[in-house]
DNA sequence: TCTGGGGTCCTAGGACCC
DNA sequence: TCTGGGGTCCTAGGACCC
């Protein structure tokens, strides 16, 4: 049998647990930029709170309710995630860390199953204020299932251990609802006639191969409960890293462009070392505004291959700035007006740097770079992050573009976990 | 005026090799 | 009149997850 855990409105969770006099308070979390509600407490949600709503459409209303609403703070969720791993893997043998608010975890020898889960949910919330669900099924497909089905009950877990149960479980899973069928799956199996979880588990194979590939043949195999999808321990490397970020507001001016772009780069450069990856590959991608239909859409992209791997500041960024002066440049000559509303780069062809292809007469340059790169982490680790930064044109550099540009967090909280500056006070 | 960010995996098709 | 078979690697596009 396979366990998966979940967190109950996790980051609303989070600010409820490290600010006590939350408790009761309808609560939300917001995504970067304060653009719209990712995680609700369950308080906000039955106030009728709705997940991905637009934050500025629905501000007046909710705060005029009571709502708080918090800037989402990922170093602090990780922070949190790391102490609910660290609890929960002193009850079973083997635990995966899924996402920043799951894991999975096997339940091979474990005989009372029944007893064991009801005392983790208690042992979690009481050491750390977080509610969390579990769902136990023969395979992971089904303990999805079965941490649907526990939304409904009131203990918070739901456990299918025989064809029965699963079978008026899996009538009561509406296509859409299934572990990995999206929007997309949903619509096809919709036309098909197949809108439960039972009738997709005795839809014949060769169809379901042919037009959902072998991640949906997989998907009705573990429905069948056949295990296809293993437990993963150790976290496989990184194939990709990226960063971007939408603006405050739209802007064609270059100046901007180029601070964002120098600003955001950098911050890639930091999670490469962090990793200790360099990249061989590098995209850099501008976005107009997606959800406007009366202006011009425009998404350019620049993919550079390095011929040696880099993780340092100052090339990456070059990269960066290279990449939006040109594409600024094609516009102009084009004399198209776009108003971009986010800037993207990503780095791939990751290798761990220790492998990094050195190229004769190099080493001192990528060397003092390297070294140099090293230098503001350490000034940052101490001062606070972004507190050394580098600017394309330090003349024109002005912490008025920062701040007309660079992300909204308005309703941003103390590091509490992650800075012995902000950790709390007892009195 | 304001609508998130960070990932993985699979497939088809093209280019290339022997 | 007739022109093979077996591979690998890379990329773009599309799907999914949290």
């Amino acid at each position: 049998m396979v366990a998966i855990a979940d967190c109950v409105g996790f980051y609303a969770a989070y600010h409820q647990s490290t600010e006590p006099h939350l408790k009761g308070a309808p609560v939300v979390a917001l995504s970067n930029n304060d653009g719209c509600i990712i995680a609700l407490s369950p308080e906000a949600k039955a106030l009728g709170a709705v997940r991905c709503s637009a934050w500025y459409m629905v501000q007046e209303e909710y705060e005029a309710k009571g709502f708080r609403a918090f800037s989402s703070n990922y170093r602090e969720y990780q922070a949190m995630n790391k102490r609910l791993m660290k609890i929960m893997a002193r009850y079973v043998p083997r635990l995966e860390t899924y996402s920043i608010d799951e894991c999975w975890m096997d339940l091979a020898g474990i005989n009372d199953i029944e007893a064991i889960v009801p005392k983790l949910i208690k042992d979690v919330k009481q050491l750390t204020g977080i509610q969390i669900r579990i769902g136990v099924a023969p395979t992971k497909t089904l303990a999805k299932v079965a941490i649907n089905l526990a939304k409904t009950t009131p203990d918070n877990f739901c456990i299918l251990d025989n064809s029965d149960r699963i079978q008026s479980a899996l009538r009561c899973i509406a296509i859409e609802d299934l572990w990995n069928v999206g929007a997309q799956y949903a619509a096809l199996l919709h036309r098909n006639g197949i809108r439960t979880a039972a009738r997709l588990s005795v839809t014949p194979e060769y169809w379901v191969r042919k037009k959902m590939t072998v991640l949906g043949w997989r998907t009705l195999q573990e429905l069948n409960g056949i295990p296809c999808l293993d437990l993963v321990e150790v976290m496989n490397p990184k194939k990709n890293i990226g960063v971007g970020r939408s603006f405050k507001k739209t802007t064609s001016d270059e100046q901007t462009l180029v601070d964002a772009a120098t600003y955001y780069s950098f911050r890639l450069s930091e999670k490469l070392r962090e990793e200790k990856l360099v990249a061989t590959v590098l995209q850099i991608k501008l976005r107009t505004n997606k959800w406007r239909v009366d202006t011009a859409q425009h998404q350019p992209c620049m993919v550079f291959h390095l011929d040696k791997g880099i993780s340092n500041g100052l090339d990456i960024t070059k990269h960066a700035q290279q990449a939006v002066r040109s594409i600024v440049a094609a516009n102009r000559k084009s004399r198209a007006q776009y108003k971009y509303m986010k800037f993207e780069i990503n780095a791939s062809g990751l290798v761990p740097e220790d492998e990094n292809q050195i190229l004769i007469g190099d080493q001192f340059d990528a060397g003092a770079k390297n070294r140099l790169s090293r230098a503001i982490d350490m000034i940052n680790l101490q001062l606070g992050k972004g507190k050394v930064c580098f600017a394309n044109n330090l003349s024109a550099w002005k912490q008025d573009t920062k701040d007309k540009y660079i992300m909204r967090q308005e309703y941003k909280t103390p590091n509490y976990f992650t800075d012995w500056n902000e950790a709390p006070i007892l009195h």
